[in-house]
DNA sequence: GAAATACATGCGGGAACCCGCAAAATAAAT
DNA sequence: ATTTATTTTGCGGGTTCCCGCATGTATTTC
């Protein structure tokens, strides 16, 4: 009687994933699908699975909210992310929130079929958290503090991403103004910003705050989505706060 | 001896379009298949297709560079665009580049397989040019004024979005600093940059600049590609420029 | 306990940005 | 050709941003 989950938007991709459970030697039952997270989120509740294999990028709901959700039920889930990405933006999203009870897999989607077979069997039969070797850079890198962001200059990065003044900022964070120029100037430098004087007459080539915006984008520090999110725990919050007032 | 070209960098969405085209009542004697779109080209020239279907997020070369290239050499050569999403980034690419003499499709990968199969006849056996429903909305905004932006406002949108300077992007479009701003102004309003006075001490919330970026990428008028690509074409232009000044 | 490191903060100034007002310059329409 | 839009540009001023210099405060390290 073991079910297990597969959620993913791709109708080809989630054949696919079907057809990688039955040749894994789980004993399975039964497979539920899903197509959105929000459904994910349903299904689990109703079917109780032994373990879920997820797409990220999804609508609705991201992977990574959905596993959140899940998770704060089900703190032992066994989950396996299959993503197209090894963006840092979901990397650091995922690493936040698992719980120290659960196994997880991240596998990218270019792997083989072999691969990702052999993968979901460690994480639901063995419980070992397993992470590609393309995402290990990634994930060092978000951890140790070389080159990578620290949380409060991702934190900074994500708020002038969705389009905040440097004020608004400082009152979103409980911190002074200078202290948030401060962030930005540091981010700035991880960065890379160094100015170089192409530009004759001596006028910057590049305006920072929009400028890091861009690099972040390129890098893959942060994608659409995640501004998307931001932007969302943003408003939320904001209309906490505007309720607390009210008192 | 008719072929076709695949390209599409999803081993399963390449087999799956190989299904299609087997399905599909061409007389096809062979269908070769590239993962990007820099091999796209030189198959082109190696085979001589009757017809390409081409997915648009790629690695090394989006499937607008791509079809760009294939059009220069081969202006009558009919491309069936499948893609994720309809971004205004990409369908704003193709209109623009697409030759007179060329039918082309795009399709979304959402449609069903008997809708994609339908549309690579109309395009390839009836040589007429077809684009899915929920697209056509884009194209229209695109042109039509109501709401869209105009091509200039599109393209000081860019600018901002790798990072310009106003005095930069003055100097790359050959106008006046004021004009930038002007330019900007009109993004600004198009965007729907209202600025809500929900935050006390009359100080702003949003920063323009960085907002409308955010702004664009949320409603899906830029994402990260379109900003490599931009950002990919100033600094080859700077280039060209230095070079001339040496003169 | 002293030194080192990291972070928050204040001050101040120069640069960049945002934008209202209004006059030229261009393009489009009748 | 004259009128009618649209775009470009200048001027000016108020904000916001960027950042060097300096101080204070934790936290770590030896």
């Amino acid at each position: 009687m073991s079910t297990y989950l597969i959620v993913e938007d791709d109708a080809l991709h989630r054949n696919f994933l079907r057809e990688v459970i039955s040749l894994s030697d789980l004993v399975c039952s039964q497979v539920v699908e899903a197509c959105d997270g929000e459904e994910a989120i349903r299904l689990v509740q109703l079917h109780e699975p032994k373990g879920i294999i997820m797409d990220l990028q999804m609508p609705k709901k991201t992977g990574v909210q959905a596993a959140k959700a899940i998770w704060a039920d089900n703190p032992a889930m066994p989950i396996v992310f299959w993503s197209n990405y090894a963006d840092e933006a979901y990397v650091r999203g995922i690493t936040k929130i698992v719980p120290a009870s659960a196994t997880y897999g991240y596998i990218l989607k270019t792997s083989s079929k072999e691969r990702l077979c052999r993968s979901i069997q460690c994480v639901f039969l063995e419980g070992q958290s397993i992470i590609d070797r393309e995402i290990r850079g990634v994930q060092q890198r978000s951890h140790g503090r070389t080159d990578g962001l620290s949380d409060v200059e991702y934190e900074v990065l994500l708020d002038i991403a969705i389009g905040l003044t440097d004020q608004a900022i400082a009152n979103r964070r409980n911190i002074s103004l200078r202290s948030v120029q401060g962030r930005l100037q540091q981010l700035y430098a991880k960065l890379g910003l160094v100015e170089m004087p192409t530009l004759e007459g001596h006028t910057a080539e590049y305006n920072s705050r929009a400028r890091s915006i861009a690099l972040a984008l390129m890098s893959r520090l942060i994608n659409g989505k995640s501004i998307e999110t931001a932007e969302a725990e943003y408003v939320s919050a904001l209309k906490l706060r505007s309720i607390e007032k009210r008192d």
